[in-house]
DNA sequence: AAAGAAAGCGCG
DNA sequence: AAAGCGCGCTTTCTTT
């Protein structure tokens, strides 16, 4: 995968660099001259002097940083109907992220073939992941629509596509097969959506009548139960209170009383043995779980309670990887993995045969642990790695 | 000039 | 007091 690297439409990135250059200088600008002082606005302690010190914008509420009052996007929102300045910075700070993370970095690092190679770390991460590093290929924007114009840089080249292979849902999957528990191992068996199904549960009403919100939170706290959340970062997710949070959490536990025993076993096991470890055995040691530390041992135990989680899917990923490459090498087909994100892998496909390649690497992914809930599969394909679109 | 800390933010 | 896990990269600012 190293040495096939990926290609890069360069007129795509300079098209970009362009654009994002010139609306960057325009916001820089008129940051500068609503702040009525000259000043970096790349620097987080220059302007934070700008905001509560000139601007006398509230501070109640705001989080602390080791120098000062914090200028970081959630604290931003806070402020957000404060002045007519926050919404420039943050959309600021979108384009300059982008411009110079992606935009004008990876240009640089094409090799003559026209590809970028990036390194996987093997031994580089606490639960089993790669990492990825010059360039890294695990954190290409995807999330707002700007950040996708990078992504569809990322291109195939002629008469080849892109196709894409992602678990649905991975972690939470583990959750219910590590954890045993009835509720989640049925939701996934009878192939519902989990946020909605949990959300019905909780709430007592039928799916139908689940509403945004109410899914909203549940996908929350689903998502929060691998990371070790509690009711406090629950309340802030949700926009519940911290007691509304609670009682949520509460009821999450008495439908969902296996991951609750679950998980207060894996932190007594952390205890007891110093490390905790993935379904097949990969272990992480947590010495500072017997610190006496207050701070240390909720921190590690939180790792304590992830780690078997990600790990796992870590595990799958890469076995999973090793039967598709067996796969594709037997199959003859026009075909390479070319990047790894994690639960997805992204490969180039001779355009003839996107189809078959397409059903081999699923059933390679799906049927690499025989789980008691079904691990599931979405396959996408395109001429970039922007715009892709499922296949069947 | 180089190295490192801090803040911030992109992804799963 | 803070309290969601796992990464890598860029910029600013300070220290060596």
């Amino acid at each position: 995968m190293e040495n096939a690297g990926i290609k890069i439409d360069t007129e795509t990135l300079a098209r970009l660099s362009k654009n994002f250059e010139k609306k960057i200088e325009e916001l820089d600008k008129k940051i500068q001259s609503i702040a009525g002082v000259a000043f970096n606005v790349n620097s987080p302690s220059q302007l934070a002097d700008v905001l509560f010190t000139a601007l006398k914008l509230p501070t109640k509420g705001i989080k602390k940083t080791k120098t000062g009052f914090s200028t970081a996007a959630p604290e931003l929102d806070k402020l957000w109907d404060a002045h007519e300045i926050i919404p420039m910075l943050s959309e600021y700070r979108e384009l300059a992220k982008l411009q110079s993370t992606y935009v004008e970095a990876l240009p640089k690092l094409i090799t003559k073939d026209g590809r970028v190679h990036t390194t996987y770390n093997q031994t580089v991460t606490a639960t089993g992941r790669l990492s990825s590093s010059e360039p890294n290929l695990q954190n290409i924007p995807v999330k707002t629509e700007l950040g996708r114009e990078i992504r569809k840089a990322f291109v195939a080249p002629r008469g080849k596509v892109l196709l894409s292979a992602d678990y649905s849902q991975i972690e939470l999957r583990l959750v219910a097969v590590l954890s045993r528990d009835a509720a989640f191992i049925n939701a996934f068996k009878d192939g519902s959506d989990i946020h909605t199904r949990t959300a019905a549960e909780v709430w007592g009403v039928t799916e139908k009548n689940v509403t945004k919100q109410q899914r909203a939170a549940a996908k929350a706290i689903n998502f929060g139960i691998i990371y070790g959340m509690g009711p406090r970062s629950l309340a802030r997710a949700t926009g519940f209170s911290v007691d509304e949070a609670q009682q949520f959490i509460d009821r999450y536990f008495e439908i969902h009383h296996s991951v609750r025993d679950y998980l207060d076993a894996t932190k007594l096991k952390a205890h007891a043995q110093g490390f905790v470890e993935t379904y097949f055995g990969r272990r992480r040691y947590l010495p500072e779980i017997e610190s006496g530390v207050q701070a240390l041992v909720s921190a590690a135990e939180r790792m304590a309670i992830n780690m078997p989680v990600q790990g796992t899917a870590a595990d799958i990923m890469k076995m999973a990887m090793l039967r598709v490459d067996g796969w594709l090498s037997k199959s003859g087909f026009d075909a390479r993995m070319l990047l790894q994100v994690h639960d997805e892998i992204v490969l180039e496909v001779d355009e003839n045969f996107v189809g078959q390649v397409a059903l081999g690497v699923r059933e390679m992914m799906e049927s690499v642990a025989g789980f008691e809930v079904p691990l599931v599969v979405d396959v996408e394909e395109g001429k970039n790695w922007g715009e892709m679109e499922r296949v069947e």
